[in-house]
RNA sequence: GGAGAGGUGGCUGAGUGGUCGAAAGCGAUCGCCUGCUAAGUGAUUGCUCGGUGAUAAACCGGGCCCCGGGUUCGAAUCCCGGCCUCUCCGCCA
């Protein structure tokens, strides 16, 4: 969510980067002139209710020295009756601008490219060389089905497409990437492990931008509970600090977390469908960060630094992608997606995104901290990133280690935790 | 799921219709004092919205005692609904 003072005084910034998100400018114009409203209704209320308070002083004080008071009485009742529409009128008035205050997106940092659409993203760095192969590599579908390591045709019927069983060497796989990833970034890149609930609230939903927009893309419960499942490990993290004032002693605050990850795909039917390029479940690990806001750019690059590591642990070539400001998330100021090569299908696949949402977030989420003792609260900056996502790592995993006999080499940084050094 | 108790400031905790944004204590900040420390002592100590102002300080006004309604000239206080926490019972991985 934007500052609505921020709004109100640079209407321009604010339109341009509409303006380059590709987003509609006609919400700004409506928020303005219902700013406009709402600041005129108010002061009129406002004024209401001081003559209430002075009023209903002086007939306590008249009813003390017994001295009749039916005429303000009967007067603060007509105004009393006035206040409470006006209430109402405001109250309307307030949801509509938070309306649009809720569905408008970030405002695009300085350094972001700006352009139309994914073609004018930039790639800022490629790491290591694509594996030239002496024979044809195959996609992981049909490695993982021949190794009987994934069960696509009873994922399906247990629960769907684009559900996944794995089974033996392959569910021990995803154990052992989320262990060693955690045990990465606690030990070697200064992360705390949270392990958050997999359901979370509406709020929170709110808090970090899933809602009120992306609805459609979100597992919802049925019944009463009105419990969303968890798109991303970022959700729950980042809102366990929902409306808190942390000390700046708290910050940085560096957290990482495994959580399944639940997501509709509403809108991409029949889009890479293939095996483990878009699924509705998968495991990821998140790590999320709570800083300083003067320090959010330095914090990013190194956040991003961090999920490279374990592509180069992984010794999987990558290349790092500045998104322009037509591709960016709703809730990112800025953000860099990092993609791996996948030779069995000849894709270049998206496993992490990391991110800077400046004060977005923490302004839905209402969370700020004190510059120093005794100041005034600030919305502090959060950040994430995946460190990385599974399902596609698995399949650049297997399609880069295959071996022409269908096994898979083991990358030495899993093999302690896979317990061999080849899936045969 | 059943029965009971309760939700007040950073924390503990008083407050059952008006003078309450809220006693007291703790903590914190700034100062004083005592060789140092401890102790003592004085002051300050919430958030938010709108206005004036320089998007400062300061000042004026509104709102906030879990949330939402209601009663009333007036609600932390009374009534209704919801959420959450605790205790006991039941069920259960």
């Amino acid at each position: 969510m934007l500052d609505t003072k921020l709004i109100r005084s640079e209407p321009d910034k604010v339109r341009q980067a509409l303006i380059n998100r590709n987003s509609d400018t006609d919400v700004l114009d409506l928020f303005l002139d219902l700013d406009e409203q709402r600041r005129k209704a108010l002061w009129e209320v406002e004024a209401l209710k001081a003559e209430r308070n002075s009023v209903s002083e002086q007939i306590a004080q008249m009813k003390k020295s017994k001295l009749d008071a039916t005429a303000e009485i009967t007067r603060m009742r007509e105004v009393g009756s006035r206040i409470k529409q006006m209430d109402s009128e405001v109250a309307e008035i307030e949801s509509r601008i938070s309306d649009i205050a809720y569905n408008m997106p970030n405002i695009p940092h300085s350094s972001v490219p700006v352009g139309k659409d994914e073609s004018d993203n930039v790639t800022v760095r490629s790491w290591g060389e694509p594996r030239t192969f002496d024979f044809e590599p195959v996609p992981h579908w049909e490695l993982a089905s021949s190794l009987d390591i994934i069960d696509f045709e009873r994922g399906s019927k247990i629960a769907g497409s684009g559900f996944i069983l794995y089974k033996g060497l392959g569910a021990r796989l995803e154990r052992s990437l989320f262990n060693w990833m955690l045990d990465v970034h606690t030990t070697e890149h200064g992360y705390r492990e949270v392990f958050p609930p997999f359901l979370v609230n509406r709020r929170a939903m709110v808090g970090t931008g899933q809602l009120p927009k992306f609805d459609e893309d979100m597992y919802h419960t049925d019944k009463d509970d009105d419990l969303y499942l968890d798109p991303t490990a970022e959700v729950p993290v980042t809102n366990i600090y929902m409306d808190e004032i942390l000390n700046a002693s708290d910050l940085p605050q560096y957290l990482t977390a495994f959580t399944a990850c639940f997501r509709r795909e509403a809108g991409s039917a029949g889009k890479d469908t293939r095996g483990l390029l878009r699924v509705h479940q998968f495991n990821k690990v998140e790590m999320v960060k709570f800083v300083a806001p003067e320090t959010s750019y330095d914090e990013h690059e190194r956040l991003l630094a961090n999920a490279e590591a374990i592509l180069q642990k992984l010794n999987i070539p990558y290349r790092v992608v500045l998104l322009c400001t037509g591709d960016l998330s709703f809730c990112a100021a800025k953000c860099y997606d990092i993609e791996i090569y996948a030779p069995g299908v000849d894709q270049w696949l998206e496993v992490s995104s990391c991110s800077n949402f400046e004060d977005f977030q923490a302004r839905r989420a209402n969370i700020r901290y004190r510059p120093e003792p005794g100041a005034k609260p600030e919305f502090l900056h959060t950040l994430n990133g995946s460190g990385v996502a599974l399902p596609r790592l698995v399949v650049a995993l297997l399609e880069t280690y295959q071996q022409s006999d269908g096994t898979i080499v083991v990358p030495e940084a899993l093999r302690p935790y896979l317990g061999t050094d080849i899936i045969s």
